[in-house]
RNA sequence: GGGCCCGUAGCUCAGCUUGGAUAGAGCAUCGGCCUUCUAAGCCGGGGGUCCCGGGUUCGAAUCCCGGCGGGCCCGCCA
């Protein structure tokens, strides 16, 4: 492919004066060459000279006249600089887009083999909050990533139905006469976590006879049967169809809901735990502070064992959620004999089924050939984390396979706390969300903010246009804002969302991509004639940039693919972009004639086609208008 | 106390994994560009001890060591 034939075009034409280890890198700057070598820094030493003259001995031994893409090589103060032959290089890129077409970039590396990834894992007893939003928009776009390069992915979400944030809700409908029906206009989740939710924590807090029966409750839900078992269950399953809801809103996706009670009942735990102990990774404690307890034993780990072992069956004989998430590990690297059952949840926007966990069910997914199993939780669980993968190391499983990734927390800015009723200490910069305080901020919430504030300008824009079609529109924009502001930030930096802030339209947005598309467009709607993937004559600047930055979304797929991040991907799209704009106002496309508009829509074809690729991977949604 | 993460322009952040040519964006600010493919755009100005101090190197924002500042984690909760 385009630039990759150039760079081993250039590292062949090194190897025919003599370096063995052609060290080529792609140039930021391209004013010296699109490729260039620090080979005669390396060999200035064991030489005896200076690089530059390296530099220029090596340049000048070298023949470029069998070369298809390069047209020159100069030496320039101790780097060897490779330039392209632009002709034939915007040719190969424009060809290897269009052969590519909808795959354009992927290698397709991860053919008949298996990704899981489990993202979202919210409770369901509220409504999502921006923090979640996070959570969604990481997991979602590491799934698109890994099905575009051709990974069968699995994408499952862990749904804790029997913790004690559901005895709250519980407590609010059984005891505090809570209705069982919102509000008009408010949705069941948001019901059950700002009011009922928040409500119970409160009253518990201060009424030992609540905290009383909120513990009956609990034991309830856990026997599996009674009233508060059947109520969990039906608040658990009409909960879970809004928070969907909103993911779908955020254009989200899932295979399959594992519900943790389920799977507490289906003994994954026993097992694993014999194999603990068999493995010798496990003791009871007789004496001391954690008598009566089974622990995980830490003390071989180099960082773990510093701060002691961890209890993994308490001594009411109880499990620790950090043991059901062994067991739950264990399973998803196939390393369990039991398997779950499902039945058909619902339907994604997309048509596929969701499954959820059932004894009733009678379908199977097998898990156990996953080459990757990921998991998209907040940098708060990183120890637990690395416990959990220390254990299956313990169990003698491939724990290298089990991944965290992790990210940093959204936390709500002074401004924003305020407005949400929150009194901030006077240094306080930022304030730490908290659903059992009330204190966040609603993903439908903020959406619809940006949706409204989004129609306002599409209204000004197309006064022509029906309230249907403007509100369809502004949806579609708030979508991207929120996405791409949520996955632009690298994951180790906390985002203080500001609300103002993320209203802007502007920059470096969601919405500059999905404008830069709707642009492009127009001019492809217009035109009528023919493309042509060779430029009549040697291309002007703009057009390079934006060739040479189309050319490199197979690099930057395969740099994904071992570094796993997902910021360049959004850093790529937004510069893709504003080549795109750039070019757009500098070079006339509708305007200009012959051989040059023919290689001008060619291009303007080729960006449509591989920026929709990268809004795809990004889960923006296109906009044909705008 | 121990562990992990962060510190780059007034603000929010890229670049650091794999050291390389004048350190980049966006926002804000000041000034330009709409009878010509959508101005949600483009161009230009001002704005930097890359937290500090050592070290490695021909070369350090990038690698190593030591500080300082901020965040998070260290329950028989989940």
């Amino acid at each position: 492919m385009g630039l990759k034939r150039l760079i081993t075009e250039a590292e062949k034409l090194l190897r025919t004066v003599g370096i063995e280890e052609p060290s080529v890198q792609v140039n930021k700057d391209p004013s010296f060459g699109e490729i260039s070598s620090t080979a005669a820094f390396q060999l200035a030493k064991s030489l005896g000279k200076s690089p530059v003259i390296i530099a220029e001995e090596i340049a000048s031994k070298i023949d470029v006249s069998g070369s298809e893409l390069i047209s020159s090589v100069e030496a320039v103060n101790g780097y060897v600089n490779f330039r392209a032959n632009w002709v034939g290089y915007s040719r190969t890129i424009l060809e290897e887009i269009f052969m590519g077409g909808e795959r354009y970039g992927s290698s397709g590396v991860g053919a008949g083999r298996r990704v899981i990834i489990e993202h979202t894992s919210v409770n369901p007893n509220k409504a999502l909050h921006v923090g979640h939003a996070r959570n969604v928009c990481l997991g979602d776009t590491l799934a698109r990533l890994y099905k575009f390069l051709g990974y069968d992915v699995l994408v499952l979400n862990y749904i804790d139905d029997s913790g004690t944030q559901m005895a709250d809700v519980i407590l609010g409908f059984m005891e505090l006469g809570y209705s069982l029906e919102p509000p008009p206009g408010m949705g069941f989740d948001e019901y059950c976590g700002d009011v009922v939710y928040v409500e119970a924590v409160k009253r518990a807090e201060s009424d030992p006879e609540l905290a009383e029966k909120r513990r009956q409750i609990t034991r309830e839900i856990e026997s599996r049967s009674g009233k508060a078992f059947e109520l969990n269950r039906m608040i658990v399953s009409r909960v879970l169809k809004d928070q969907l809801r909103t993911c779908w809103r955020l254009g989200a996706r899932y295979d399959v809901l594992n519900m943790e009670s389920d799977i507490l009942t289906y003994g994954l735990w026993d097992e694993v735990f014999e194999k603990l102990k068999a493995a010798g990774a496990v003791y009871y404690a007789e004496s001391g502070p954690k008598a009566g307890c089974w622990l995980l034993d830490l003390s071989g780990h180099p960082v773990l064992s510093k701060e002691g072992d961890e209890v993994l069956i308490k001594s009411d004989g109880t499990t620790t959620y950090i043991a059901r998430d062994i067991a739950y590990a264990a399973w998803k690297l196939g390393a369990s004999s039991k398997d779950f059952s499902y039945e058909v949840f619902g339907e994604n926007p997309d048509g596929s089924r969701i499954y959820v966990t059932s004894g009733r069910g009678d379908v199977r997914i097998p898990v156990s050939s996953a080459v990757k199993v990921i998991n998209v939780i907040d940098v708060r669980q990183r120890r637990p984390q690395e416990i959990v993968k220390y254990a299956l190391k313990l169990l003698g499983l491939d724990a290298e396979k089990y991944i965290h990734y992790g990210y940093e927390v959204v936390a709500l800015s002074r401004k924003d706390a305020e407005r949400l009723g929150y009194s901030p200490e006077p240094g306080q910069r930022i304030i730490h969300m908290s659903g059992r305080r009330g204190l966040y901020i609603k993903v439908n919430q903020l959406l619809d903010m940006l949706r409204e504030r989004a129609a306002k300008e599409v209204r000004e824009r197309h006064p022509d246009w029906s309230d249907e079609k403007v509100l369809e529109t502004g949806e579609k924009i708030a979508v991207a804002a929120l996405r791409y502001a949520l996955v632009k930030q690298d994951t180790d930096k906390m985002i203080v969302v500001d609300t103002d802030e993320i209203m802007r339209l502007e920059g470096d947005t969601g919405p500059y991509l999905q404008y830069t598309y709707a642009r492009a467009l127009r001019i492809l709607e217009k035109a009528d004639s023919e493309l042509s993937t060779s430029p009549p004559a040697e291309p002007s600047e703009p057009e390079k940039n934006l060739l040479r930055r189309m050319a490199y979304l197979p690099i930057l797929l395969e740099e994904f693919h071992s570094s796993m991040l997902i910021k360049p991907i959004a850093d790529y799209a937004y510069t893709l972009a504003s080549e795109f704009n750039i070019f757009y106002e500098k070079v006339p496309v509708l305007r200009a004639e012959g051989g040059e508009r023919a290689f001008r829509l060619a291009i303007v074809k080729a960006f449509t086609i591989v920026f929709s690729i990268v809004l795809d991977l990004l889960g923006v949604p296109r906009l044909e208008v705008m």
